[in-house]
DNA sequence: CCAAAAGTGTTTGCTCTACACCCATGG
DNA sequence: CCATGGGTGTAGAGCAAACACTTTTGG
């Protein structure tokens, strides 16, 4: 029964997001192959028979832009049948966030011509379908930004609460009240102060880390802003 | 490059909620084949090369059980390489929003020996990981009622404010005070009265109608209830 | 006139928002 | 001592929750 069937090709396709130079930004490849040679695209490949989905997007995304370990979480699979050149080729999508010192170390791999980021307000023609995935990618991280805790994987393990409003006024595209921004996340209780501080210019500041056991999806209400 | 990897077979799955006897209930169907034969499994099947995921969805699903047109959304896609005996097989779940009078409709088709209605507190043994599909897609669904106004979806095109409050009540499992209910959902104008009343026991009951236009998923707060 | 279900407002507490000044450090 | 960013509290408005009786119909 199962052997009759002709098959679709399945790959995966991670919208990897970071904040580098102070804007919200996605990890983009330049095509070395056809189809769409030349153009950018997302980070993925074909799903091996023997690996999960997830296992297979993080695969793809280590080979082609050395990324390691970053947090994943699947957004939705796009299957038109129109939607590849080459054939019928379902493509699983996900959602990376990787801090900013990981950012920085990422690097272009075998199938790409060269990788960068590109700022989510000023991204090129895209190859395939990957302009509506990434549509959706964004939305679905504003989302999960005010509803989750999510955003500290995109901080380095420990920051300022500055820090961490920067990053919600980054990502959220609106600028924030410092004192209830602050009341409502000291109050959610998710993060912790470290014994350290941070110093620079001015006052030094706080540092907090974040508490990974705290996962506080509350029911129903907005955490942040 | 496209030709010369082993590809998977993907399929589609659909969890179809109805409410069945003033119960939340998935319609599932009994396997006439192996694996899993006699065991019951959501109704779904293998993708077609020339059609959508959501066309294969629907067709799968007018196959087996004969439900046409219901509202439906995707959930997630499964890929763990052990997840079906048969070898490797992907499937991207939806669910399925249907009226009760289509849920009193349906009817076994070619592929399963029988369909049943079953209480999602009364499971059976369920096939493949349709359990876990089926738990994501109470929690996604339970979710969606508070947030959106998928809900209507579940109701005949005509209907009471008390049969919405019912309605609630039974996919929520929670009891609600009538009057913040009422205020609630009649603030949202999501609902028009239509001018016919439903007359039973006691006093008659304003009907209503859906608005179709009044997409309403207002940011950030819960709609309902 | 009785049973059954429909329909209707107000008060109270809480949460969200708006808003401005002092503090600690380095140069 | 000045510039820079860090840190703090309160008052008012709007929203959500708790709560009980009257109305309309059929039998």
């Amino acid at each position: 029964m199962l052997d009759n069937y002709p098959r679709p090709s399945v790959s995966t396709d991670v919208v990897v997001f970071s904040v580098v130079n102070d804007r919200l930004s996605i990890l983009l490849i330049e095509r070395r192959h056809p189809p769409y040679q030349g153009m950018w695209a997302l980070p993925g490949g074909f799903v091996n028979l023997d690996e999960s989905l997830e296992d297979a997007a993080r695969r793809e995304l280590e080979e082609e832009t050395g990324v390691k370990n970053p947090f994943l979480e699947q957004l939705y699979t796009y299957g038109d049948p129109d939607r590849d050149p080459r054939g019928r080729v379902i493509t699983v999508s996900y959602f990376a966030l990787i801090s900013p010192d990981m950012a920085a170390k990422s690097t272009a791999g075998s199938d790409a011509a060269s990788i960068k980021w590109h700022d989510i307000d000023q991204l090129p023609e895209l190859a395939f379908d990957h302009k509506d995935i990434i549509t959706y990618a964004v939305t679905r991280l504003r989302y999960k930004f005010e509803h989750s805790t999510v955003g500290f994987e995109l901080l380095p393990d420990e920051f300022t609460l500055t820090d961490v409003q920067k990053l919600y006024e980054i990502v959220l595209d609106e600028e924030l009240d410092k004192r209830n921004f602050r009341r409502r996340i000291l109050s959610a209780k998710i993060i912790e102060p470290t014994l350290e501080k941070r110093i620079g210019e001015g006052r030094p500041a706080q540092l907090y880390r974040y508490r990974q056991n705290a996962s506080a999806e509350i029911k129903s209400k907005r955490l942040f802003p």
